[in-house]
RNA sequence: GGGAGGUUUCCCGAGUGGCCAAAGGGGACAGACUGUAAAUCUGUUGUCUAUGACUUCGAUGGUUCGAAUCCAUCACCUCCCA
C-alpha cells in the first residue's frame, strides 16, 4: 500500500492543503524532506508528541527525510493556540535542557544522521534576527484582520486576552517553514490538527515571499478519546515518555485501561501493526477486547521503552491482575524496627508512610470505605495496627482499591 | 490616563455579617456491578491526638461579641472609554 493511502486508512490525516499534490509528493518521490515542530515546554515528550514521532517514523520508513524542529526560539513565546491562559515563560537554559531531553527520546523512533533525519533548532535562525528586519521581511505579509479571525485565537479573544508576545507566535512558526523551505528544500510541514492555522500561514508566507505554491501542509488527528477529551492526561498529569516521570508499568497500564471504543482507533494511529491484522482485532467484541488492549499496551510500551521493559510491564500486570499476586515489581516501602511502637504500627500511619494516603484522615476514610486490605484481609477498624510478627516472610502486601498494590518489607536495622 | 467589575476549598462556581469547612457541578478516590473497560448506583473529597478542636475564601491591617461577607491599603486579572 502506498504511504499516503496508508496514512489515510489509519485515520491519521486530519487536513491537507492540497491532497493530490501531497499524495504525489509522498508516493512518487523519495527522500522528501518534511518537518514537524516541537516546542520544548517540558523536559520530556508526552503521548501527544508520540503520535508525531510515529508519523515521522512511518515517513522515514517510506524513504522520506524527517526534520525534527525544536522550538528553541518559539518556546520563548509559547504557542497560544487553543490555550486559555498564557504559558509560563521559560528561560533559555530551561529550553536548552528540554530540547536535549527531547533529542534522546526521539532517537527511539527516528533514526538521525547524515542523509537520514536531522534535528534543527529554530533558535539558530530566529534569535539572530533583528526586530526591524523581521517586521519588514515577515511582518508585512501578515494581515492582522485575518489573523484575528483565525480559529486558533478564538478562545483567547473571548477569554483572558492575548498578549502581543503570543500574537507573534504564528509569524515565527510561519517563518520557520520559509527558512526550511529555503535552506533544506523542505516543502511539507506536518503537525497536530491544532497547528492548522500556523501551518497554512507558513505555506502562505512562502507563496508570497518566494512566489511559489509548492509548499504544503498536512495535519494529523489529535489523540482524543471517544468522548472528545484529550488523550494522554491522567489525574497525575500527562503521560510522559520519560520512564522517570511515567514508569513503563504506568505507561502500559494507561493503554491497557483504554476505553473499548478507542482501542482500534489508537492501534491504527500509534502502532506499526498492519491494517490487516488490526482488521482481525476489530471483529472482537466485549471482554475479548481485553486481549487486544493488552497487545496495544505491549506494543506501545515496547516502542517507547523497549521490548524488555514492555515484557516486564506485561508480566507485572499479569501477576497483579491474574491468578496469583507476585510482589516482584511492586512499589515498596521499607520499615525498620524504629517505625514500630511496642512492636506495632498503626494502619493509618502505615498507609501514609507508603504514600497510599496523603493524611491520616484520608487513610481513615479509605478504611471506612472498605478500600484497604492487608495480605488479602480487609481492614475494617481504623485503629487496627500491624504487629512486627505479621511480617512472616519479611513482607506484607497492602492493597488499596482494586488496582493499587504496595509491598512493605521490614529490614533489620 | 479615565471608568466598571473580579480574585472562594483540585477546577468551575454559589455565598455579601452569625445557621459556613462554605451550595451545586466537574474531577478524583473508595464501595457495588463488571472484562484491569465504559455506563450506572452509593459513599468520601481542609487538617488533627476527631460527636470536639484547629487552619482556609488574593495579601496586609482595621471595624465588630462575631468577617469569605463591612472598611482601608497593596497586588494581580477581566471588561469598557481614550
Amino acid at each position: 500500500m502506498q504511504l499516503f493511502e496508508e496514512l489515510k486508512q489509519r485515520g491519521l490525516i486530519a487536513q491537507c492543503t492540497n491532497e493530490e499534490k501531497v499524495c504525489d509528493l509522498l508516493d512518487n518521490h523519495t527522500g522528501v524532506p518534511f518537518y514537524i515542530g516541537f516546542d520544548a515546554t517540558a523536559d520530556s515528550l508526552h503521548v501527544g508528541h508520540f503520535l508525531q514521532l510515529v508519523v515521522m517514523s512511518r515517513m522515514q520508513k517510506a524513504g522520506h527525510k524527517p526534520i525534527a524542529l525544536i522550538g528553541g526560539a518559539t518556546t520563548m513565546i509559547g504557542d497560544p493556540t487553543g490555550k486559555t491562559d498564557m504559558r509560563k515563560m521559560l528561560t533559555r537554559e530551561e529550553i536548552d535542557h528540554n530540547a536535549e531531553c527531547f533529542r534522546v527520546q526521539m532517537r527511539r523512533l527516528v533514526e538521525f544522521g547524515e542523509e537520514k533525519a536531522v534535528m534543527v533548532n529554530n533558535a539558530d535562525w530566529i534569535l539572530p534576527f533583528n526586530y526591524m528586519q523581521f517586521l519588514r521581511e515577515v511582518g508585512v505579509h501578515f494581515s492582522v484582520n485575518r489573523m484575528l479571525t483565525a480559529e486558533c485565537f478564538k478562545s483567547r479573544l473571548e477569554g483572558k486576552g492575548l498578549s502581543f508576545l503570543e500574537f507573534n507566535y504564528m509569524l515565527l512558526q510561519s517563518y520557520d517553514f520559509l527558512h526550511l523551505y529555503r535552506a533544506m528544500d523542505c516543502k511539507l510541514e506536518l503537525g497536530g490538527d491544532d497547528q492548522w492555522s500556523n501551518i497554512i500561514n507558513g505555506a502562505d508566507l512562502i507563496r508570497r515571499v518566494e512566489g511559489k505554491d509548492d509548499a504544503y501542509g498536512m495535519t494529523f488527528t489529535l489523540l482524543t478519546t471517544s468522548e472528545g477529551k484529550k488523550m494522554g492526561k491522567t489525574e497525575k498529569g500527562a503521560v510522559w515518555l520519560d520512564p522517570e516521570k511515567t514508569s513503563p508499568y504506568e505507561f502500559f497500564q494507561y493503554w491497557r485501561n483504554i476505553n473499548d471504543a478507542d482501542v482500534i482507533k489508537v492501534m491504527k494511529l500509534l502502532t506499526f501493526i498492519s491494517l490487516d491484522e488490526i482488521a482481525q482485532y476489530e471483529k472482537r467484541e466485549g471482554s475479548e477486547l481485553n486481549a487486544v488492549k493488552e497487545k496495544l499496551a505491549y506494543e506501545l510500551t515496547a516502542m517507547v521503552h523497549g521490548a524488555e521493559d514492555a515484557e516486564k510491564a506485561l508480566e507485572a500486570a499479569k501477576s497483579v491482575f491474574g491468578v496469583g499476586i507476585s510482589s516482584e515489581n511492586m512499589p515498596t516501602t521499607e520499615l525498620t524496627h524504629a517505625d514500630f511502637e511496642a512492636g506495632n504500627i498503626g494502619v493509618l500511619q502505615l498507609l501514609v508512610k507508603c504514600g497510599l494516603a496523603s493524611s491520616n484522615g484520608e487513610a481513615r476514610k479509605l478504611i471506612m470505605g472498605g478500600g484497604i486490605s492487608v495480605d488479602n484481609e480487609k481492614i475494617a477498624d481504623t485503629k487496627a495496627s500491624i504487629h512486627e510478627n505479621s511480617f512472616e516472610n519479611g513482607e506484607i502486601i497492602i492493597k488499596k482499591g482494586k488496582k493499587t498494590f504496595h509491598k512493605v518489607i521490614k529490614t533489620e536495622d
